[in-house]
DNA sequence: TAGATAAGTTAGGTTAAACTAACTTTAGTT
DNA sequence: AACTAAAGTTAGTTTAACCTAACTTATCTA
């Protein structure tokens, strides 16, 4: 069993992850930016963050994934990464799929994955 | 480049496609049991269908699938049943492997599916 | 200090896809 | 002929996730 965490909440864990590893600080800003959404859409996507307990949110307005939020995060990215090299490496264009990985890796099941990272580990990524 | 069909439409032209390889015709409230949606749902389901030309229905109420909308219900249920396939051959349990594959199936690019399946015919799929 | 810019919030709009409830239409039975 | 059941339609509701527009607040600069 799982907790429930729709696509759209799990995509912004994981770009709060990733924003964290490239800037300082992140802020809602920084990730409407890279999502190409409005400031506005972000602000209440952090509100519903916030309420699930997946991010904390400081005065001066940085986002800090919890630990819950953050094992979402890394389990996505996780995924994302995965998926996109098995892709690459059966010859997909890289852009095509970082893409693809995008929507799968928010479909699949803990089992599938598993299945799928457990066999290309060994089979496809060398 | 592809004519952009959304996973809801998807999902109906291949539950039509199924449903009219087990059953004599297929109306509006054969697809709402198979899906467990209400009548009224698959209605306007149906009527949208309609509108871009995917089936047409007959007086009787009998559902038939246009060469678009076939086109389209075969290359999702080919999806389908090779996604599964693999999922399965890597050892995922078959009712778990069917539903990814069933999400899966829609956000697949045709470029990464192709590769997908040329490997596993190949490598996986003995 | 006044004005501009940046960040965040709030209110209200849009769309898609499901829903319930209530209606019509057709066919089958007594 | 009247009743019932099944199928389909229509109107209106809900929810999620985006949007625009307008507002507040804080900081920075001319």
């Amino acid at each position: 069993m799982r907790t429930f965490v729709n696509e759209s909440s799990e995509n912004y864990l994981e770009t709060i992850l990733v924003l964290s590893k490239k800037l300082p600080v992140v802020r809602s800003v920084d990730v409407a930016n890279e999502l190409n959404f409005k400031k506005s859409s972000v602000s209440i996507a952090m509100k519903n963050l916030r309420e699930k307990n997946h991010i904390t949110v400081t005065d001066a307005g940085y986002i800090y994934l919890t630990d819950e939020g953050k094992a979402i995060a890394e389990m996505i990215l996780e995924r994302h990464e995965l998926i996109t090299d098995i892709l690459v490496k059966l010859g997909v264009d890289e852009e095509i799929a970082a893409e693809d990985a995008c929507r799968i890796e928010h479909v699949i099941s803990k089992e599938s994955f598993k299945a799928v990272r457990d066999y290309a580990k060994d089979k496809i990524l060398k």
